[in-house]
DNA sequence: ATGGCTGTTATCCG
DNA sequence: CCGGATAACAGCCA
């Protein structure tokens, strides 16, 4: 479940093991992730084309390539809440909810995906309509200002809409918020100057944290792994994460806050459970 | 075992 | 147009 780190550190995993590679064969076991494309069309479309590199956009992984007749194009993954994508060995088994597969000469790519929210899409309209990059120069306080302004959604919804600024989703906003002090059910048109200051600054904090953490520990696409969440909170995770930074707030109902020492606590927002801090996060 | 959770987002309805 | 609810789906946990 994969959010802006996750999905930028599996890029980093990726970018040297694509370029060059021409793709053999295609299989596509599941044809609800290519939406609005179908199987036939992505195996014509992918087959004998070579991958030129992978770069992302939001929580889109975007790989290009180029047709034997020198066309260029580009293949979206959005890894939804369950997908999974990786080079394994063209011997291997092909997992349970494999969607689609390129054949690489001795390597397979695999994406899979067991609930099916992902998408993989030759379709480049996934792209309309998304907001700014949070970690480029593009995403300003104005903007950021901007995007909430006039709005009297709680500023966790507004967040989480990736029209107003991309990556964020239930855990890095709910991180983000408690960075900034605010409270997720304040009105996003509500904020002052300096609520969106300190909000803007938090966003990206987090998600920077959250990248130098992921490449720090790599990733494990062992058994019992999604192969993405390195900044979890369960015990094994913990382990291996010992001494790393951990969650703030989320998945951290009643427990006590790093910087406070309040009570973190649990609430349905928009029905996502939301975490926060009941004693440093009052603001709104 | 049954029901309630889960990292996303498209779509529907008032 | 907005905001809230629901649905798409499978797995895990209490």
């Amino acid at each position: 479940m994969p959010e802006l780190p996750e999905v930028e550190i599996l890029r980093r995993h990726l970018a040297p093991r694509l370029p060059g590679r021409r793709v053999r064969e295609v299989g596509i076991l599941q044809s609800r992730p290519l939406r609005p494309g179908t199987a036939d069309a992505m195996k014509a479309a992918l087959t004998g084309v070579e991958l030129t590199g992978i770069g992302r956009r939001a929580k889109y992984l975007v790989i290009g390539f180029t047709c034997p007749t020198g066309d260029a194009g580009c293949l979206y993954v959005h890894l939804g809440m369950t997908g999974r994508l990786y080079v394994t060995s063209a011997g291997q088994r092909l997992p349970r909810h494999a969607v689609a597969w390129m054949e690489l000469g001795g390597d397979r790519l695999v994406f899979e995906d067991a609930r099916r929210f992902g998408r993989f899409t030759l379709d480049a309209g996934v792209l309309d309509d998304l907001g700014p990059e949070p970690l480029d120069e593009e995403f300003t306080v104005e903007v950021l200002a901007a995007g909430l302004k006039g709005s009297r959604s709680p500023v966790k919804t507004r967040l989480l809409d990736q029209s107003v600024v991309v990556g964020l989703g239930n855990i890095y906003v709910c991180e983000a918020l408690h960075w900034a002090g605010l409270s997720p059910f304040a009105r996003a048109g509500s904020l002052g100057q300096e609520a969106v200051e300190r909000l803007h600054q938090a966003i990206r904090k987090v998600l920077e944290e959250a990248i130098e953490v992921g490449q720090k520990l790599g990733l494990d696409f062992g058994a019992g792994s999604d192969g993405l969440f390195y900044f979890g909170s369960d015990a094994t995770r913990g382990e291996a994460a010992s001494g790393m930074e951990r969650f703030r707030v989320y998945d951290r109902e009643g427990q006590e806050c790093v910087r406070c020492g309040g009570v973190i606590r649990r609430e349905d927002l928009g029905g996502r459970g939301t975490y926060f801090c009941g004693g440093c996060q009052r603001v709104g």
